[in-house]
DNA sequence: TTATTTTGTTAGTTAGGACTAACTAATTAT
DNA sequence: ATAATTAGTTAGTCCTAACTAACAAAATAA
């Protein structure tokens, strides 16, 4: 019935394998979809402390030390000392942490390309104005 | 540069967050993800077997034997013997398991709600005229 | 200055979800 | 008819990731 519900269900599922692939092709196999979602919060809130990724994630403190440690073991994040407040520190993603973001973005490149090969230009050029404007509205 | 790339990136967000909205809505918390990925697949492939199901979910029978009989349990899937080879049984979803579905589909419903607030209905004709064409050769 | 609060850690527990090894029952091949 | 294979289960192990309780160090309030 609903033509545009069942396009958005395909299209959303899509992505979702585009994801996937990426996430395959780019070998961060060394990462759980947790440790992933941990690196995903940090870009996010630019430099949080642990008390602010704790809170922004609905998760303990406890949790959250722990998991770091590993992230920073594994050269993904790194903690550094605050100067206003010695007991606190400031949590960035490494180069390697920033991978995470190169994983989104490839898929989503991907799914472009997949746009370019299905559509003439002009449709292309039609089709991108119409999603600017959904994506303004969101 | 690329301004199809992050109109996709942010439909993309957009769209998990209608699906972790939807979930929350429908306080499927009973279930954890890993659950709701067996609920997933089992619809998708419509009455596996337990080996069929393992191989798709890329996961040995003992682990697929022991979260199934925690959904059976709990009332989401149920199995029945084949007829033919008495060894082995169908899965299905019960009424329950599909609730599973409307979570997706009132995730894409809502999208399709903000879609038609965003747009003219001739804008909104075009986009899923083109869309559709994108997820016919996708 | 002393007491309280806050930041983050360490230690120990629990639950989920994966695995292998060993098994039963049913089917298929020799 | 017997041997080998296949479907699925049970038992036992391991790892991840969550939790609480108890703590030290630093900052803030009394």
């Amino acid at each position: 019935m609903d033509k545009i519900v069942n396009i958005i269900a395909k299209l959303s599922q899509n992505l979702g394998e585009m994801e996937e692939l990426a996430r395959e092709q780019l070998n961060i196999k060394e990462l759980t979809t947790a440790q992933m979602h941990y690196l995903e919060v940090i870009n996010e809130m630019s430099n949080p402390n642990v008390t602010e990724l704790a809170t922004e994630m609905q998760l303990t403190k406890p949790t959250v030390t722990v998991a770091l440690d590993k992230l920073i073991k594994k050269g993904y994040v790194t903690k550094i000392q605050s100067d206003e407040d010695r007991r606190s520190s400031h949590l960035h993603l490494t180069k390697k942490g920033m991978q995470i973001n190169q994983m989104h973005e490839h898929a989503h490149t991907q799914f472009a390309e997949l746009m370019r090969e299905a559509f003439e230009p002009e449709e292309l050029e039609e089709l991108t104005v119409l999603l600017e404007k959904l994506t303004k509205s969101l």
